[in-house]
DNA sequence: GCCAACGTTGGC
DNA sequence: GCCAACGTTGGC
């Protein structure tokens, strides 16, 4: 017997890793979070065919550009041990990793990107507990509810 | 490029 | 364990 399926955002800098990246490569192991937070998301909640709203952070038109499931267990991710990796961090070991990810593949694009701006005029609707419109929240992994995930793309 | 809002680090 | 300094995120 399998869990429900949960539903969950991961952002993305376009300018580094976008959803035609995604779509090129299909699966890519999303490594270089370094936040408790979202490892802990990570780690702890995600399971094999969840669901993922893919979102571009720091472009012209933030927003939701595509969907894509969770294609993995969490297992260590490779580049904290990587003295040449941006996300090396010095002070994990292989016997007790800090960082861990999860392998997210394609499922599709959207047919036009959902903005930021305009997820905000929904916010009475999505709940004010909604990290991405929360001010300030600057978490890259986050929650959906499945009522959230519902009339996110209904939106598209 | 600016800067608010955080999260992390390290001295004490 | 406090908290100032510093670094990062990400919208604008």
């Amino acid at each position: 017997m399998s869990a429900r399926r949960r539903y969950w955002l991961m952002k993305t800098e376009p300018d580094t890793f976008s959803i035609d990246d995604l779509e090129r490569v299909r699966t890519e192991p999303w490594n270089g979070v370094r936040n408790y937070q979202a490892r802990n998301f990570m780690r702890d909640g995600m399971q094999v065919g969840d669901g993922v709203l893919f979102y571009h952070s720091n472009t012209d038109v933030p927003g939701i550009v595509g969907t894509a499931t969770v294609a993995s267990k969490a297992y260590p991710d490779e580049s904290q041990f990587d003295a040449k990796s941006d996300y090396f961090d010095p002070k994990s070991t292989r016997e007790e990793p800090r960082w861990f990810l999860v392998d997210v593949a394609f499922d599709r694009k959207l047919s036009r990107t959902i903005p930021l701006d305009e997820i905000k005029q929904h916010a009475g609707k999505l709940g004010e507990d909604f990290a991405l419109v929360r001010r300030g929240n600057r978490l890259s992994v986050l929650p959906v509810s499945a009522a959230q995930w519902k009339y996110l793309l209904s939106l598209e």
